[in-house]
RNA sequence: CAAGUAAGCCGGGUGACCGCCCUCUUUUGGCAAGAUGCCAGAGGGGGAGGAAAGUCCGAGCUCCACCGGGCAGGAUGCUGGGUAACGCCCAGGAGGGGUGACCCUACGGAAAGUGCCACAGAAACAUACCGGCCCGCUCAGUGCGGACUAAGGGUGAAAUGGUGAGGUAAGAGCUCACCAGCGGCCGGGUGACCGGUCGGCUGGGCAAACCCCAUCCGGAGCAAGACCGAAUAGGAGGACGGCAAGGACGCCCGGCCUGUCCUCGGGUUGGUCGCUUGAGGUGGCGGGUAACUGCCAUCCUAGAUAGAUGGUCACCACUUGACCAGAAGCAGGAUGAAGGCUUCGGCCGUAAACUGCUCUCUGUCAAGUACAGAACUCGGCUUACAGGCUUGCUUGGCUA
RNA sequence: CGGGGUGUAGCGCAGCCUGGUUAGCGCGCAUGGUUUGGGACCAUGAGGUCGGCGGUUCAAAUCCGCCCACCCCGA
């Protein structure tokens, strides 16, 4: 993903820890709130209490690669923070967490339109 | 072959698909439009380490108007050399450890001064408890008083040179020999120091206690610093004004410079540069024991900024484990078969089936493949690290 | 990038600067007493790699070096 569909200000990520709503489960955290642009952008967060700076940066590249393969609907700021036991967590394990968390928010490309639409007139 | 020791090196590979960062090209598309710029695409090239780590030292670079002196503070500490510099490296000396190859050392000064040495012990810096020996009195092996002594005992981490002989009332460097230490002289070495000789006999430890001596050190750090853009109100109060205040760790002094300083309040958290060509790498020929260095040739090798190298699959490599099959080795089978030699007493000579073990080699399956991610850049140090490779040397065993 | 602090019994702390003689205090814990019983109180007791490794010293929780973990501050 390019630099476009990234977040990389402080207001933006600031702006989607006190506006979005949260999901969790035991590998990860997503935050989300909807943007008004035609496109998705995502940030990746993972804390110094995760480990040395390989084990965080490799995090984020599996989070990245498994973001980028699955269909989500667009005009999204995605948070993804790590938890803890995602540390010992291999590549199918994940995605098929971060999978479970966007059908229960509702972001998964498969979800019908007429209950995104509700959702966000709600 | 085994154990060890020193030096050095590598630290997964190949392919397919998808994806990221930088850069170049583009008669590809869109926007704006004179060159040009922005966005997207296509194609080419490049893209983490030996420690990138910890941030323990040293420098470059940038800013703080500036210069000099002193105090305080900090660092280093055998000698010589290397280096831009260092607390680093090399060589050497001394001391210590190891059978040895080799390794380790904060290794200046205790007659400059101050301080400390618990407990024990008579005594820890100047001393005499037990004891030894002599004299006098008492008296029949006891006691008292006085003088000498530091050999022996005991305490301690440490007790004032050690061993032997002479000597003496008993002893003592009191005398002598050797050893250790100290000082002078001579010789060698740039030096630490070493060797020789002579002398008088000497008189603890701690400086990672204060300290003394020698050498070095202005401060802050790429969020340094420069530019562009945006935003706010270029605001309020106070101090002192050439005898004042301030001038980049703290204090003092001298020169020099200047309206300076303090408190309160307000705005910004965008972009570009710095930003990778450097005490640089590789090779050759010289100098040097070496660290290192001179000349010549040649190469350009990451530049992110919520922070670029990843994911999936296949094959191979390595390690570990399991299992079965085969090969190999060992033990039983073997109280000596077959066979051979014979002086007829004996002697020589171990093959296989089968069973068990080893786990050396081949095959199959499974799991794993360390420590760890550039953030201004270098030189070191320290710490972490699966597994593997090369070379020299040492010790021990076996064979010839 | 720079600077500072802490680590000692289950918990919270002292001792460290100026090395030594029993590493101590409070709460908690165990046992006994007191009470009809409990609490409170009294008495006795257990519990320590002094964060780790190495060095200096006769002797280290204390001094020195390296490492680990946690916390805080400044630009």
């Amino acid at each position: 993903m390019g630099k476009g569909e990234r977040l990389r200000k402080d207001s933006q990520f600031a702006n989607v820890r006190t506006q979005g709503r949260a999901w969790a489960c035991e590998f990860v955290v997503l935050k989300a709130v909807p943007n008004g642009l035609g496109w998705n952008r995502y940030g990746f967060v993972t804390s110094k209490r995760l480990g040395n700076a390989v084990v965080r940066n490799r995090l984020k590249r599996l989070f990245r690669e498994i973001v980028r393969s699955i269909p989500t609907e667009s005009g999204w700021d995605m948070v993804y923070i790590a938890r803890n036991g995602a540390k010992t967590a291999n590549y199918q394990q994940l995605g098929a967490a971060v999978t479970r968390l966007l059908r229960r928010a509702q972001i998964l490309a498969d979800v019908s339109e007429a209950k995104r639409v509700g959702r966000i007139q709600e």
